[in-house]
RNA sequence: CGGAGUGUAGCGCAGCUUGGUAGCGUAUCUGGUUUGGGACCAGGUGGUCGAAGGUUCAAAUCCUUUCACUCCGACCA
């Protein structure tokens, strides 16, 4: 294509919204337009990338065996009621009714929807096993979209969903699909790590989070440095560890006026946080529970979900009423049950709060002390990694794709059931895996930039070439040169952008950096003069020489 | 939802304290000079200053209300 014939609005400055350098870069060079918080429109470049995305996307599923299918946006109440998310999932399902009164929501996933199809189509054991993917828009309403299309409301995902016998079917579809994931991450250019991720109830080894490494990541994952471990870090599981010390000094009560938190208190009495317990007091169905971790240590709600449910950190009020006196709350005589995590209970000679208003206890030990011991806390950098061998590397990681066994959640409330070979209906058991492709745009992009724009990998370039004609409206000659190998480009089935813009150099050279496209061929008079063209890559630093014959076949060398 | 901040031309910003003709850079249009790294000169286009109400002879500016957007937080007792 011709660059005057395309709408490619480069800037040179962003906007001051844009903080994170994807969504900087992703306005500048004309990808996206922001329209409201959290919703963006794809221009034309931004459209190209897209679709580069979703075309390896799709040919990696479709070697997989998933079928495309597509399915709506907005979905009835119904669907949501029987598998019961509809009460569920909370505000960030946009709900909205129609003209007859009818509840209906902006999908945010598409688990009813397919679920109500199998159980509308398949109807046999010996269908299964069958899996679907689409890729469609999905609506989050957010709480607060941020990172321009890292976090929006309205995104793009390849959702895919399969319909399984027993476990055994399940686990040879999840293999497969964990093998095409990296496939396709592989082909997209990026630095990736499958991760173990939370998986609620199920448990087990059965969900795994894809995630790009970077800096700007929300996700902190966790790595073992001596093996393949990599899991995120909430999943990290930690287990009861053996005392390494022994207690030594008498507890004594020492004034700490003012002092409530760890950090205050560590350094007020020139001790480590990670000598220090501090005990936070939650709200949970079954009433209110103490937890006490090491001070350098941060709860981890999910492991805190698993165990107790529904929860939240008690008010000020609620400790008040508890008889506490918050920010110094200590283990002993607590009125509720104390939940100790597993690295606070081999402690020995600590500090944690005594119970009374500026005062807190050092030399305090667990004897006499009632509590349970669990798994409470993230992990931190240095941690024994969990599977015995090696400290734990955390680094910051976005999460472009996840896969997980959903079991009959969704099957058995929707009675997606087959019949099986005995005759009697049996329930489906699913598994599901996601994609977010625009997050997968803006990943690649936080991957893959310099100071002066993106560096795209060329399996999602929005072209593979540019060719660059200085002086195109002036020398015949050039415009000469510079039309005939675009037509040879084009023949070739190479996607080349011509920049035939009244422009100088400077501004060429500049948006085709901005726009990050892999590979430049420039024309001018001074190299014609020698039967020559310019060819420079994106991500290399030298210009090279090559003569207009050899221009061709030099390019489809590079892309092949 | 709590806290902080910002809304003035497509983008980046000044003006507001102390009310008095709507400004700058960039982009865009016209003409000219330039032409291998975001050029220069000249002349234009473009804004009911987020919205509504109020005070005033007079409001971008002061007051009230409201909307939108952004950031931080919503585990560190």
């Amino acid at each position: 294509m011709k660059t005057t014939q395309l709408l490619i609005p480069t800037q040179k400055e962003a906007p001051n919204d844009a903080q994170i350098i994807s969504h900087q870069l992703m306005i500048r060079a004309g990808l996206i337009s922001k329209l409201a918080s959290g919703l963006y429109s794809y221009l034309p470049m931004g459209v190209r990338v897209l679709k580069k995305v979703e075309a390896i996307i799709r040919e990696e599923m479709d070697k997989a065996g998933s079928q495309e299918v597509l399915m709506p946006v907005s979905q009835p109440a119904e669907l949501w009621q029987q598998s019961g998310r509809w009460d569920e999932y909370g505000p960030e399902l946009l709900r909205f009714t129609d003209r007859h009164g009818r509840d209906f929501c902006m999908g945010p996933t598409h688990e009813e929807v397919i679920t109500n199809l199998a159980a509308q189509y398949i109807r046999s054991y010996k269908q299964l096993p069958m899996s679907f993917y689409q890729v469609q828009t999905k609506f989050r309403d957010e709480i607060r979209p941020r990172f321009g299309v890292m976090r929006s409301r309205e995104f793009i995902m390849k959702d895919a969903y399969s319909f399984h016998l027993d476990q055994d079917s399940l686990q040879e579809t999840y293999d497969i699909m964990h093998q095409t994931y990296c496939n396709i991450f592989d082909r997209l250019g990026l630095d990736y790590r499958p991760v173990l991720a939370d998986s609620g109830s199920i448990g087990g080894d059965s969900s795994h989070e894809f995630h790009v490494l970077a800096d700007s990541g929300e996700d902190a994952i966790c790595f073992s440095d001596e093996s393949t471990y990599a899991a995120n870090i909430e999943k990290v599981a930690f287990t009861k560890q053996a005392a390494t010390a022994s207690p030594q000094s008498a507890e004594e009560s020492v004034l700490t006026k003012k002092k409530t938190s760890i950090e205050q208190v560590a350094e007020f009495l020139n001790v480590a946080q990670s000598q220090c317990i501090k005990t936070l007091i939650i709200n949970t169905a079954e009433g209110f529970k103490a937890l006490a971790l090491r001070g350098d240590h941060e709860l981890n709600e999910i492991k805190t979900h698993n165990l107790f449910g529904e929860f939240e950190l008690a008010s000020d009020e609620d400790i008040k009423s508890l008889g506490l006196k918050k920010g110094f709350i200590g283990v002993k005589d607590l009125p509720i049950d104390l939940i100790v995590d597993y690295s606070a209970s081999v402690l020995c000679d600590f500090v944690c709060g005594a119970n009374e208003w500026d005062q807190h206890l050092t030399g305090v030990n667990w004897l006499g002390v009632e509590f349970v011991e669990a798994d409470l806390r993230n992990a931190v950098e240095g941690d024994d990694s969990p599977d015995g061998k090696g400290k734990l590397v955390i680094k910051r990681g976005i999460e472009v794709g996840h896969i997980f066994q959903l079991g009959d959640k969704y099957s058995h409330a929707m009675k997606a059931n087959v019949i099986g070979e005995s005759g009697k209906a049996v329930t489906t058991t699913m598994g599901c895996y996601g994609i977010g492709v625009t997050r997968v745009i803006a990943a690649a992009i936080e991957q893959n930039y310099d100071n002066r724009g993106i560096i795209f990998p060329a399996s999602i370039a929005p072209f593979q070439l540019v060719i660059v004609p200085i002086n195109y409206n002036k020398s015949s000659r050039v415009k000469e040169l510079a039309d005939k190998l675009y037509q040879q480009c084009l023949d070739a089935g190479i996607e080349v952008l011509l920049d035939d813009r009244k422009e100088r150099a400077g501004i060429m050279f500049a948006d085709s950096e901005l726009l990050g496209i892999p590979h430049r061929m420039v024309l001018s008079d001074t190299h014609a003069d020698n039967g020559n063209i310019e060819y420079k890559a994106r991500n290399e630093a030298d210009k090279l020489e090559v003569s207009y014959e050899q221009a061709l076949s030099f390019i489809q060398t590079k892309l092949a």
